[in-house]
DNA sequence: TCACTTTGTTAACCCAGGTTAATGAAGGAG
DNA sequence: CTCCTTCATTAACCTGGGTTAACAAAGTGA
């Protein structure tokens, strides 16, 4: 049995209008949802109540909070869809029961973790390395479709900025390409 | 067959002396090193030649550069011992082709990804949602032995800050606590 | 149509952290 | 012991980004 199997035999279709809340912070969550169209955000609410974007998500991915699914906690994020959007849910463990005894989705989840790890590398390069003119110049490249879907306020949440700081990257950046 | 079982049975045993690299930003390395013993810094060298510290790792866990073991590119870091360490050494694609056939095998490696994608997702957060002071006490709180192996300047590489800004911060938490 | 909300830009002011450099303490190596 | 390197602290100066607020543009709805 191969994963999207599971998801389209085991899974429940949800549809979502835009901005409608797939989960909330601190909530209990245990699925894990497929991405058949739309677009997605999950964020943060640190202490302050400030919007922090932990990552958009596109359509053909999977995305869940492992925290809350894995290791029974609670979901640590929101995930709140920024286009109307159309998921499939399944619960984690019922991936990792099958997965204990069928290789094939074992192994798929596996290669979905490692590339979720190297994500997360990348993201966390990004972080350490660049500052956040680099960054924003690296998102532009990667996925510039995100930039016709998302607000420049979830750009520079995502960016770890703010609007205002974006507004000024962006405009230094014009200037000096001008300039040449 | 466990895990610990292949890298004892498989795996080649190194060991290394205080500030030695096991592998450089750019190597190909497609192992993964279990620590027995020591103290190692996995660490970037940014464009403009400055060190930042992805990660500190402690015995008994596993190392390695996914992104050469697994996605056969080459190690986006480096990899060295801050203290003499003890390593095992194993060829990923050892535990990858067991897995395949393996499921405690694969479930194992499974277990140990997951572990690695909220360590990641913890990090991502801190860097997106805490203040460098905020990262500093989190780290503290977290892993206090490190204080007495790594240096400042790795502490504020890790913090994504430099050493200075370390300085400062530590002073000004000493003096705020003083004044309670 | 007009009112209201959302979004993006810009300016003014402030502060945390980067940069550079000086200083001192600690620890080897000879 | 002396020299040299590594490490930590501190100061001075500068800059990028946060904060607040004003303003304009673009939806959206009644």
């Amino acid at each position: 049995m191969k994963l999207s199997e599971l998801f389209r035999e085991k899974g429940v279709q949800e549809h979502y209008k835009k901005g409608q809340h797939i989960f909330r912070q601190g909530d209990e969550n245990v699925n894990l949802y497929f991405v058949q169209s739309g677009f997605l955000k999950a964020y943060y609410l640190s202490n302050d109540g400030k919007e922090q974007v932990k990552s958009f998500i596109t359509p053909n991915s999977v995305m869940g909070s492992l925290v809350s699914c894995y290791a029974k906690g609670k979901c640590s994020f929101s995930l709140a869809s920024i286009e109307a959007a159309t998921l499939i849910k399944l619960p984690f463990s019922y991936l990792l029961k099958h997965s204990q005894e069928n290789l094939l989705l074992a192994n798929q989840l596996q290669s979905l973790l490692l590339d979720l790890a190297m994500k997360k590398e990348k993201r966390e390069y990004e972080f350490l390395c660049l500052p956040a003119e680099q960054r924003y110049l690296q998102l532009q490249n990667d996925t510039p479709e995100l930039f016709t879907k998302a607000t420049q306020n979830d750009i520079a949440h995502y960016l770890g900025i703010t609007h205002v700081a974006l507004s000024r990257i962006k405009k230094r950046l014009s200037s000096n390409s001008s300039a040449l």
